[in-house]
DNA sequence: GCCGTTTTCGGCCCGACTGTTTTCAGTCG
């Protein structure tokens, strides 16, 4: 079975599938959003859903009970699920083909599915062309379209945006709306807000008190191109630039309880709207309100902010990259939220590459950089030369030959910025370092990183992984799983064992904050961060620009749970030295 | 089908928008 059926997304595709099927059934409605709800968690969770099976450990996926685990526990021995199978045999199969493209749901596929034959989304487009679907029965000229389009874009636009290049759409666009009048907030929401490594929607907040005039002049505003819908109380637009943003308005009053509505997670609103309710108030995105006996009574409750609205369940606000319902509800009720580190925080950074090897820049242009930047320390950690391409003698003076000039940078700003001599090195496939020990300790830290055979089976890049570690000259782990967000899967890799020897070795793990990484993944941050293991957090900066990407690090370290004091790098320059373990 | 500070039964978040209707169904977030 190839592991692309496995994957977290893809099981919970299936689940949906199940989901819809059940509907279209007529089945108990509490039924179709019970596999609904399991399939979001398992698409959100943390970890892999084949690892925590193979551990034993499904039902700690919120939503996943004892029925759905025993379905899933047959899905990853055999391959499929002979109740899905069941429950789905009865179903046209094309309709599956369109379920779950934007605004076709499990009634919709089904109709077009079954009233015209079509298998799959070829058939559709034919079906459209020659106008059989304006004329099924509740569709229309606008439904027709609609459709194409849903079809029509998915072949374009795969996936989701990576996030600094939705953050920056957005900073840019807020900026604008801002100035609109009227206007007194425009926020982020949603996965943006959230600062989720990858976001699905730009979506904006707005308040105002004249939402009729800031949508209309919204949708004016210079950068849009098309307009796709607009209301009293939200818009959808595409950019000049070609992407969607959809914008929320709401007054001023209740701005909080929007605010906190789209920033979502859905299971953390869903959660939090159950307390709500426990206590006798109901949430909506338009504000707070008295609820009794299952009625909604009296006026909103004000929530100009979302500390008001937080307060009123009578808990601290929750930072919303913590927003997953992943316990920081519980945390929050008993004021246990903690302080998490922010871009201040970081005092030096030691993942930085120059014109010594794939870096666009002189070693003294970063440093300069990194001095107007306020940095009390950098370290240039170029790649290691190859001692293979070189010979020993070769690479050993190319390392000297480095290290001096360092040296001379030290003379020049030392009085500054504090400056470290490292390199970033590579394991080969065959767990062995690209530099033998001797030459490795001319370095005064280096960052063990996997640039090489990303395929190998599970055990073999464990072994890698665990050899950088144990490495007595290496002093961080680079971007650990590997991935390449949008283009690479992570490699496989037994985190347990990671962990493990990172522990027990005082060895730091990176959160490399170059935008299509993000790696360390905040999920597994999390999980390292509660054994106690130090991050470092890294722009790996090939380029001036890339110094812009460390707050992007910080948001993962951030929806990871982290504190300062789990970031080696947010320690002054005397003490880095010594927990980093740099040699002197 | 899931879940538990109303705990093994009996609930399960809530409202807008769109397109098609003429009072609503489907979808989305």
């Amino acid at each position: 079975m190839e592991s692309t059926k496995l994957s977290n997304s893809a099981i919970a595709r299936l689940l949906r599938e199940v989901s819809a099927a059940y509907e279209i059934k007529g089945e108990n409605q509490f039924k179709v959003r019970a596999y609904n709800t399991a399939a979001n968690s398992i698409e959100h969770a943390t970890s892999e859903l084949k690892d925590l099976w193979e551990e034993g450990r499904l039902d700690e996926i919120p939503g996943v009970g004892e029925s759905i685990a025993s379905h899933l526990d047959e899905y990853f021995r055999t391959g499929k699920v002979k109740h899905f199978d069941d429950v789905k045999k009865n179903l046209p199969p094309g309709m599956f083909a369109f379920f779950g493209l934007e605004g076709i749901g499990p009634k919709t596929a089904f109709k077009l599915a079954k009233e015209l034959k079509v298998k799959d989304k070829e058939e559709l487009l034919g079906a459209l062309a020659k106008g059989k679907v304006a004329k099924l029965p509740g569709f229309g000229k606008k439904s027709e379209d609609l459709i194409r389009q849903a079809l029509e874009r998915r072949k374009v636009e795969e996936g989701r945006i990576l996030l600094p290049i939705a953050f920056s759409v957005a900073e840019k666009l807020i900026e604008e709306i801002k100035r609109l009048p009227g206007v007194t907030r425009a926020d982020p929401l949603g996965s943006l807000r959230r600062m989720v490594s990858t976001v699905g929607d730009i979506d904006i907040g707005v308040a105002t008190d004249n939402p009729k005039e800031v949508v209309s002049s919204f949708t004016k505003l210079p950068s849009v191109s098309r307009v796709l819908g607009a209301g009293e109380a939200k818009a959808s637009v595409v950019l000049k630039t070609g992407r969607q943003v959809d914008i929320r308005v709401h007054n001023p009053k209740s701005y909080g309880a929007l605010l906190q509505y789209f920033t979502g997670s859905k299971s953390h609103n869903i959660h939090l709207r159950k307390i709500a309710n426990s206590k006798g108030l109901s949430f909506s995105e338009y504000g707070v309100k008295k609820y009794k006996g299952g009625k909604i009574i009296g006026d909103y409750i004000p929530t100009e902010n979302e500390e008001a609205l937080y307060k009123l369940l009578d808990m601290q606000i929750v930072p919303p990259e913590l927003r997953e319902d992943t316990g920081e509800i519980e945390a929050a009720q008993k004021r246990k939220i903690p302080y998490l580190v922010g871009v201040d925080d970081i005092q030096g950074e030691v993942h930085l590459h120059t014109t010594n090897s794939d870096g666009e820049e002189t070693a003294e242009v970063m440093v300069k950089e990194a001095i107007s930047l306020g940095r009390e320390y950098v370290g240039i950690s170029d790649h290691a030369p190859s001692a293979k391409t070189r010979g020993m003698a070769g690479a050993r003076q190319e390392i000297l030959k480095r290290k001096k000039e360092v040296g001379d940078l030290r003379k020049k700003y030392g009085s500054k910025i504090k400056i470290f001599f490292g390199a970033e090195v590579n394991v080969d496939s065959q767990a062995k370092m690209a530099l033998p020990d001797d030459l490795l300790k001319l370095y005064e830290y280096t960052i063990g990183s996997i640039h090489t055979a990303f395929n190998q089976p599970k055990d073999v890049i464990t072994k890698r992984i665990l050899a950088i570690l144990e490495n007595p000259y290496v002093n961080a782990l680079g971007h650990p799983t590997g991935r390449l967000l949008g283009e690479r899967e992570a490699y496989e890799v037994d985190w347990e064992k990671v962990f493990a020897t990172a522990q027990k070795e005082g060895k730091a793990l990176e959160i490399n904050s170059y935008p299509s990484r993000l790696d360390l993944p905040d999920g597994l941050v999390k999980i390292a961060k509660d054994k106690n293991i130090k991050f470092l957090i890294s722009t790996d900066a090939h380029r001036l620009a890339h110094y812009q990407n460390l707050k992007f690090g910080v948001a993962v370290a951030r929806r990871g749970w982290c504190s300062k004091e789990d970031i080696v790098n947010s320690l002054k320059p005397e003490e880095f030295a010594k927990v980093f373990k740099v040699r002197g």
